[in-house]
DNA sequence: CTAGGGTTAG
């Protein structure tokens, strides 16, 4: 019998520098299913299984269903994984038609299968679907853990029920920091301020440590009520904790400052950014500078933006209607301004 | 005991 050595890690292909994650590395993946395949263990079902996730985490959705499609008995868990990959990677339909086709394969989901169908439930703003999965679980008494509880508090809220979001997060008796950060974005999107910092200050109290998510929510909420200080003291808060900033957080206290019309300073908080800001933090400069009459900034904000997506046509209106805002167009004026350009 | 799950700005 073939020992699991066929899968030697001396061997030069396998001694790489390891990923941390496999979506960084699907050469290596396709190496090893090769070997997986020749060695023989291509039948267990648990590399079958492995290989679908791998594939599917790789974002290479085609090669995960069709490893999928050649599994003989594909059982609970082979239908979880290919679900969570469709899911994982926005294809949302596909997810659900595949729940669809499990159901008619006979096969019972569990709580792990409904977390992933919850979840593009979420992503999709598929309330109804939502909301027949939540009966479900009730119906057939599936346990509902920290994941899925999680899972049904998120999809409440980016469904647009934050009510009902609320009624399941505070039946929760235990709550992690993916728990708290659903709630908190969840009540920062639906213009929930002071109950979103609230919750955060509760999580603190219940010494759950935030992460970068947490944060997203927290700053959304400062700049969704104008509270740029605040804003501020969370921004320096978050870097206490260690936390590296991403384009999300930038882009909330850009837009934080830009809500406050705090331009100049928003404009000097991109110069700051060790990476280079994308689309929406220049389109959020840009209408700033536009609302504000700062051509100057605007062009500046403008012309990033035009390099990024030169194919926007909404782009091209926004950095004409910054010229437009700072002329002052009055009737004698406007055979002037326009002869201009 | 080994294969599947939740949170991220506009």
């Amino acid at each position: 019998m073939a020992s699991i050595g066929v899968i030697n890690l001396h061997d030069p292909i396998m001694a790489a520098p390891s990923p941390k994650t496999p979506r960084q590395n699907p050469f290596e993946g396709r190496q090893v299913h090769s070997r997986v395949v020749r060695s023989g263990f291509g039948s267990s079902p648990f590399v079958e299984t492995a290989l679908v996730n791998f594939y599917a985490k790789c974002e290479e959705i085609g090669f995960a269903r069709k490893v999928f499609d050649e599994i003989p008995e594909r059982n609970l868990v082979a239908w979880s994984t290919m679900i969570s990959g469709y899911s994982k990677v926005g294809m949302v339909n596909e997810a659900f038609g595949l729940f669809r086709e499990m159901q008619n394969a006979g096969v019972v989901p569990d709580e792990v299968t409904l977390v992933s169908v919850i979840s593009a439930c979420a992503a999709s703003g598929a309330l109804g679907v939502g909301r027949w999965v939540h009966a479900y679980i009730d119906k057939h008494l599936i346990d509902t853990d920290l994941e899925l509880s999680t899972a049904l508090v998120n999809m409440y809220a980016k469904c647009g029920c934050i009510e009902k979001a609320i009624e399941l997060f505070d039946a929760m008796l235990v709550k992690d920091t993916k728990a708290w950060s659903s709630m908190i974005v969840g009540m920062a999107i639906h213009g929930l301020e002071e109950e979103a910092l609230y919750a955060f200050s509760r999580m603190e109290e219940d010494k759950v440590k935030p992460n970068h998510v947490t944060f997203v929510g927290v700053l959304l909420a400062c700049a969704h009520s104008g509270r740029v200080l605040v804003g501020q003291k969370y921004w320096s808060n978050m870097l206490e904790f260690g936390i590296e900033p991403s384009m999300e957080h930038y882009g909330c206290m850009v837009d934080l400052l830009c809500r406050a019309n705090h331009v100049e300073e928003a404009c000097a908080f991109v110069e700051t950014m060790p990476i280079f800001p994308n689309a929406v933090i220049w389109r959020t400069l840009l209408v700033a500078c536009k609302k504000n009459r700062n051509v100057d900034k605007g062009e500046i904000a403008g012309t990033r933006l035009l390099e990024l997506e030169p194919d926007n046509a909404e782009n091209y209106i926004l950095l004409s209607s910054l010229y437009a805002s700072s002329s002052q167009w009055g009737e004698d004026e406007l055979c002037e301004e326009t002869n201009e350009g």
